[in-house]
DNA sequence: CGAAGGATTGAAAAGGGTCAACAATGGTGG
DNA sequence: CCACCATTGTTGACCCTTTTCAATCCTTCG
């Protein structure tokens, strides 16, 4: 009911003039005249498997995904967390190389790839945005390759807290979708290793909780100086 | 004198037919129309800085190229080696995101970046090539997330050496362009703990060496098993 | 041939992982 | 609405892998 609601008020941005450079989906929706399919995943439900044909295209539009590689026994990277807004599961080749999965429940909207294909075919700006699309992965990803390279535990944790900050937060007060476990393999550390890095932060004052999800920032220029 | 001839030699390939599309860069070259220009970096010389703006995309013809980023304090990561044939260079916005510099004396090939926006503008093959070759980039940084932030030192160093053996070996003896504190740097561990499991790599009889580059795997199947 | 950078090896230290116990929380059903 | 229980998170102690620091060896190149 107020999911549907909120549904539809999403839905009709689009059709409005798209001046917003950040929503790249949007651009896509506006240039290919596309009506979004919505689709509903339950938490730790999976959206796409490593190695799938890639068909569909889609945009969270609330809720919260992680994408991730495993090894064979089970240990698990996770790439990415996309937020509101965030655009995932395209690719320039035919499959998928990651699995995908809602981390709670979680609503997108999805175009189908081969329609995306067609409208590219003729449309040098769609083949643009698609380029920029990936091209901001990628950007992540070179950025996080420095992360997991060469960042200690607490700042890997500072730099998921500022990032987390700067993507989610509305409020004051950031609440966060995914478990320790998960924090800790985006930032190639155990939920152990995670967890205490909060409780120091939390001892020194720089963080406040409200339960262990609820966090609040109380001195970014503290967290910015181990980021770097 | 070699070089030059070798340089010319690889010069007239783009005007033969280009059915190879690993070579994206020929695909541009042709889809241009553009001579593109030679150029050489001395070993250990800076081709383009991180923040600097994106004038060329460069193809390596031969020598080697890493790309990196740092922390303030000197840590370094190396996102990626570029090897002969490689693209790299390659921005979808304005600057470069990372450091480039030739890890030994290397010539390049070079296309103008606005001489590829103009193509683009009109000719949607060339944007897709631009996609392709960034979604590349991408698809390396993923795998290379997985190794950085969960695999084991001996892990990552066996992985390194059949990504090496993949791409740079015609004959059976790999000759490594690069120190082991760039091997480090790039697997996100120390050139002394490199430099351990090489050794000890040798003592089990899975390598060879001549001199500390020049590398034979003599069992690639045990190296594959330590890899996923 | 000698110097300088690169690679190897050793010993000690540290940072983060592992294992285990306990606490908190939030979802469910009575 | 409250109590219970499964799940999630925290904390502690110990261990292990990798780092750090240092000495030595090896090459390669002037």
């Amino acid at each position: 009911m107020l999911m549907q609601a909120i549904g539809n008020q999403e839905f009709t941005r689009p059709l409005k003039p798209i001046p917003d450079t950040t929503d790249k989906f949007g651009l896509l929706m506006h240039r290919t005249c596309l009506v979004p399919t919505e689709f509903r995943y339950s938490k730790e439900e999976e959206i796409y498997g490593e190695d799938e044909a890639a068909t569909f295209v889609y945009q969270v539009v609330h809720g919260a995904v992680r994408t991730y590689k495993l090894l064979s026994d089970g240990r698990r990277q996770i790439a990415a967390f996309y937020l509101p807004g965030d655009t995932f599961g395209l690719e320039s080749g035919t499959d998928h190389r990651l699995t995908a999965e809602a981390i709670v429940d979680t609503t997108v909207r999805l175009i189908k790839r081969s329609s995306l294909e067609n409208a590219a075919a003729s449309d040098v700006e769609v083949t643009r945005t698609l380029w920029n699309i990936t091209a901001s992965d990628l950007q992540h990803a070179e950025d996080h390759m420095l992360l997991l390279g060469r960042k200690t535990a607490m700042e890997r944790v500072a730099t998921f807290l500022l990032e987390m900050d700067r993507r989610l937060t509305g409020t004051a007060m950031m609440a966060l979708p995914m478990c320790r476990r998960d924090i800790g393999d985006y930032l190639g550390l155990t939920l152990e290793t995670v967890s205490r890095a909060l409780s120091d932060l939390h001892d020194r004052g720089i963080i406040t909780f409200s339960g262990a999800r609820q966090i609040v920032l109380r001195n970014r220029q503290l967290l910015n100086g181990m980021n770097v």
